[in-house]
DNA sequence: ACACTAACCTGCAAGC
DNA sequence: TGCTTGCAGGTTAGTG
């Protein structure tokens, strides 16, 4: 599920509900996710004070002065914050409490993570390419790191080293905003249109944003409600429906192993 | 170095 | 009704 709008929406949640609220409680569930939760993580963390909550690609880091929590909400983790004494959800693995309340991590598939690190240098974050909504992220970039990649341009977009964050729903959508064939090759992509892709998925990313992220199935805020950009999505999911723009028909095709939506005829 | 595959999980919807 | 199959927002270890 979660793509960089749905992190970013749940970072955006989480803030002024729990920074600077020091932790009473760390509780575990369930310790087997993506990757063990570690055992200690209480002992580590009691007592000490949330100090900011920032986001790297998909990950949420959690800063305290003692190091990060590193989480990952995976495929289909959610995260929200409720009193402290409301009854578990199932798949409810992980929780934080702030006094009476508790910051939950929900994860049905449990494709997701929990780490601790002392610092920000760790083998998770250390590879990760440049983040989509900086000025480093443009035409320029993406020409560039393209040179000589047979790969195609949707598996090029969503590699995590190249720009990190846009996930298979963004790629569908910012790939037909361009016009642009996900089955080409990303080394045969000129600069021009590297211009307009790059733009578009910041345009799409930062809209997907302020609508509170996409939720198909899983994804809530942390207010548990959900995210409302599904209804602005254009391809993904839309197999057979009427392109919004030439009313020929959306089509989908397995590509990377993943479900690619996409209009053969605006999309050369 | 690059490109592709299989695997990790549960839940839901469609088809029979 | 109930069984089977396919599919789902991500990432990475392994293979060629």
């Amino acid at each position: 599920m979660p793509e960089l709008p749905e992190v970013e929406t749940t970072k955006n949640g989480l803030t002024p509900l729990i920074i600077n609220k020091k932790i009473t409680k760390v509780v575990l569930h369930r310790n087997k996710l993506r990757f063990e939760i570690p055992k200690n993580l209480s002992s580590i963390l009691d007592g000490h004070t949330l100090r900011d909550i920032t986001r790297r690609g998909k990950y949420l880091l959690f800063t305290f002065d003692i190091g990060i929590v590193i989480v990952h909400l995976g495929m289909s983790g959610s995260i929200c914050v409720v009193d402290k004494n409301q009854p578990l959800k199932k798949h409810d693995h992980f929780e934080m409490q702030f006094g009476n309340k508790s910051m939950r991590l929900n994860d049905p598939r449990r494709f997701g993570c929990v780490l601790f690190s002392k610092n920000t240098k760790h083998k998770l974050l250390d590879n990760l390419g440049v983040e989509p909504l900086t000025n480093e992220f443009d035409n320029k970039y993406l020409f560039d790191k393209s040179r000589n990649k047979k790969q195609n341009i949707k598996a090029f977009i969503m590699d995590n080293k190249i720009v990190v964050g846009v996930g298979n729903i963004y790629a569908c959508e910012a790939l037909f905003q361009s016009k642009i064939n996900p089955k080409n090759q990303a080394k045969d992509i000129s600069s021009e249109r590297y211009k307009i892709l790059s733009k578009n998925i910041k345009t799409i990313l930062q809209q997907a944003i302020q609508a509170g992220g996409t939720t198909l199935q899983d994804f809530t805020k942390v207010d548990g409600s959900a995210g409302y950009f599904s209804q602005k999505l254009n391809v993904y999911g839309r197999k057979n429906q009427t392109c919004v723009v030439c009313n020929g028909k959306i089509m989908r095709f397995i590509q990377n192993q993943r479900s690619s939506f996409y209009c053969p005829q605006c999309q050369k």
